[in-house]
DNA sequence: GTACACTGTCATGGG
DNA sequence: AACCCATGACAGTGT
């Protein structure tokens, strides 16, 4: 039942939406077969994947839609997004997305584009600014489905010229039915009175005029009113589109009376008509509140699967589908600038729509930069190369070679460990100090953790303060200032400390039982109260912890200071100490436990024994007082213990950038040595040819060097020896270091 | 509505 | 044994 009733509302629908469009030639075939889903839909399935951000852009966008936020029917939303959309196709003159891209891309900024400009010329435009912009990466992406729906619209025959205005009788006359129909089913008929709606509207648009706005939905809503035409019945906007003559709609609708800039910018120069503006717009009013009951009351089941994602929901109208819309585009702009760059970050950011293209295209020598990067990475993987270029022997480049793809951490490991053969291997090089150490200097950049962390302020703040003692940072001789504020800040205004301000010095120290080498910061923060003393932004912090007592017996020196009287009164205080006061301290008050928290807390145990014989407690009272002892102890126990897992946490951060700088130290010094080595061998090499080319045979004669080779004795010697002895003897040699690495 | 961080609390174990 | 402390685990709360 409930299927055929869909079937027959969304018949009718669209049959009055047929009859309403007069003058726009539809073809029906087309039109039925285009309920099938677009292509995307099917190859990528149901697509409300987009829906959770992008629905609440359309949540926060459609002001006045009825939807309440926590009860929204998807389905029924979504078809009537649909529907509307697919009302609004069929008089629109659809374009390929990439061109409406293209719009944004050129747009003039002398607002000259008119109406009657051809749109082939803009085509050619816009698809090559869209291809200098965009390429084929996923910014695209977006608008590509967008352009797979833009033409499954065109295919519905609904390329026409603009809508007619006036409805006719059968028209109204059907609108009519449907309205009975809508009432039937529990709608009101004012929920179709457009006049009314349109006072709302503007009752509204006063409101939004006129109150400070400070959400980005109501920035956004008035954005679109100002480029869009809004819908009376929804509240949303879509793309002016019907006649060029923007001022005629800006004349008949009255709150979208801003300057309509962009719209002159950007409206289809094929979108011509001369029917009036605001008769049209009525009707439209009109058809969209049919439709949305109608829609609202359709069982989408069915539906939901072939237009789960409806193409023409108001999302896909303000992202890309209508082409005029301005928002549309840039938003397109910007997916092609940025690629995966969220939507709904760009839907209305001012920053973002007012990106010119040249910003947009600013953002795309993030690539090169990126690659800049990668090369030079690959720079020191080919410094790694340049080391050790495959000419050397067979041995280096056996070592060498795995070493590529982590040079220094594998030259580092690899080298310091088995230097002689590294060095070896990097004698015959040209080797780059310089470029070592921009490797180098990459090297540290690259890594997980910032070398220079540990300097910044924010991890010496509180945590890392109170560990500064022990750490040997240049800054900890400075922290005491700034360190022991933030510190303070943190840590000791929260919790912890409005328990334990009220200590004495001495029981404080006494009664936490932090081990020394343990930050004295952190012990700082929490219990010292004269620290506390010297923070005059932290005297007002409830120093009151008598909360216990009855406010009559409330001592006058434990009041919180002046200022706190002056500020508020005693309800504000009263709250106030009330939020300070934990869960125990109300018990404690609750049981009138005649001495404070603190005390029970941090006494030693000599002296809350002392004290709790001098007061007739109750089992109760004694129970309640053990369990504030031992949560409260706890407590500071579980603080200190947070603590020192911090600084245990950031002390090993800190030991790790500390062997990565040493990493790069020595890296650097081998880098030296290896230079050096390098010299000396060319120097051995030119000598030993000066040596070797001098050498005459008992004829006269120079040796060869294929047959003959000098070889160095242990003397200090040097001997000329046949190339065939000299090679086994090498052989032997290169056998010895491997064997003794066995 | 969910993820996350922070905090308090309990249970447990060691000193 | 009593006490204290450290710590893992859990829950509540705020962001």
């Amino acid at each position: 039942m409930l299927s055929l009733k869909k079937y027959l509302t969304e018949g009718l629908l669209q049959f009055t939406i047929l009859l309403s469009l007069i003058g726009v030639r539809v073809d029906v075939d087309t039109y039925l077969t285009s309920q099938l889903p677009p292509l995307r839909e099917i190859i990528l399935g149901p697509s409300s994947a987009y829906t959770q951000t992008q629905f609440h852009n359309l949540r926060n966008t459609l002001d006045g839609y009825g939807i309440h936020p926590k009860s929204i029917d998807l389905d029924n939303y979504f078809t009537a997004r649909r529907l509307l959309s697919q009302v609004r196709a069929l008089d629109r003159f659809q374009v390929p997305t990439t061109e409406v891209n293209a719009w944004l891309v050129h747009r003039d900024p002398e607002g000259s584009v008119s109406g009657t400009q051809p749109s082939s010329g803009l085509t050619l435009e816009s698809s090559s600014g869209l291809q200098d912009v965009t390429g084929p990466d996923n910014g695209v992406r977006e608008s590509e489905t967008e352009q797979g729906f833009s033409e499954d619209l065109e295919d519905l025959g609904a390329v026409a010229p603009p809508v007619s205005g006036d409805l006719t009788k059968e028209d109204i006359d059907l609108i009519d039915i449907l309205w009975r129909q809508d009432i039937d089913l529990g709608a009101g008929r004012e929920v179709f009175d457009y006049s009314q709606r349109q006072k709302e509207q503007d009752v509204d648009k006063e409101l939004q005029d006129g109150g400070e706005q400070d959400t980005w939905a109501g920035e956004g809503a008035e954005a679109l009113a100002r480029n869009l035409l809004v819908d009376g019945e929804t509240g949303e906007s879509f793309p002016a589109q019907f006649p060029a003559d923007i001022s005629s709609i800006t004349e008949a609708v009255p709150s979208e009376s801003e300057p309509p800039v962009l719209q002159n910018n950007l409206l289809s120069p094929l979108l011509t008509g001369t029917e009036s503006p605001f008769d049209l717009e009525q009707q439209w009013q009109d058809l969209m509140s049919i439709m949305e009951m109608q829609a609202m009351e359709v069982n989408t089941s069915a539906s939901e699967i072939l237009y789960n994602a409806p193409p023409g929901d108001p999302l896909s109208t303000n992202y890309s589908l209508a082409p005029n819309t301005p928002i549309n585009q840039n938003v397109s702009l910007h997916q092609a600038s940025l690629g995966g760059c969220s939507q709904d970050f760009s839907l209305f950011s001012p920053e973002v729509e007012s990106l010119p293209v040249a910003g947009s295209s600013t953002l795309l020598p993030l690539v090169p930069s990126n690659s800049t990067s990668l090369n030079s990475t690959f720079g020191s993987t080919n410094l790694a190369g340049f080391f050790f270029p495959p000419q050397l022997n067979g041995t280096a480049n056996d070592t060498a070679g795995p070493e590529l793809p982590d040079p220094l951490g594998g030259l580092l490991d690899e080298a310091m460990l088995d230097e002689i053969s590294l060095m070896d291997l990097a004698i015959e090089e040209g080797f780059n100090p310089v470029q070592a150490s921009q490797l180098e200097e990459e090297f540290d950049s690259d890594s997980g953790l910032s070398l220079d962390s540990s300097h910044s302020p924010s991890s010496l703040s509180s945590s890392e303060g109170s560990s500064s003692s022990s750490s040997s940072s240049s800054s900890s001789s400075s922290s005491t200032s700034s360190s022991a504020s933030s510190s303070f800040s943190e840590e000791g205004a929260v919790g912890y400390s409005s328990d334990s301000e009220t200590l004495d010095l001495e029981e404080a120290e006494g009664a936490v039982g932090y081990q020394p080498e343990y930050s004295k910061f952190c012990r700082m923060s929490y219990q010292d109260p004269s620290q506390l003393s010297c923070l005059p932004y932290l005297e007002h912090v409830g120093h009151n912890h008598t909360y216990n007592m009855a406010p009559s017996a409330l001592d006058s020196a434990d009041l919180p200071p002046p200022s706190a009287l002056k500020k508020g009164s005693k309800e504000k205080q009263a709250d106030f100490l009330d939020k300070q006061m934990s869960r125990d301290e109300h018990r404690a008050r609750a049981m009138k436990i005649p001495f404070t928290n603190d005390k029970i807390i941090n006494l030693p145990v000599e002296e809350f024994n002392e004290l709790l014989s001098k007061y007739q407690l109750s089992e109760a009272q004694l129970s309640l007082i053990r369990d504030i002892r031992r949560r409260g102890k706890n407590k500071m126990a579980a603080q200190n213990c947070r603590k020192r897992k911090l600084d245990t946490i950031l002390n090993l951060e800190r030991d790790v950038e500390d062997l990565q700088r040493d990493k790069a130290r020595l890296l650097r010094e081998k880098v030296e040595f290896l230079r050096s080595l390098r010299q000396m061998k060319q120097k051995v090499q030119s000598l030993y040819q000066e040596v070797f080319g001098r050498l005459r045979d008992e004829n006269g004669r120079p040796y060869s060097p294929s047959q003959y080779a000098l070889q160095y004795a242990g003397d200090g010697s040097v001997l000329l020896i046949p190339r065939t002895m000299a090679d086994q003897q090498a052989r032997r040699q290169e056998r010895k270091p491997k064997d003794r690495r066995k």
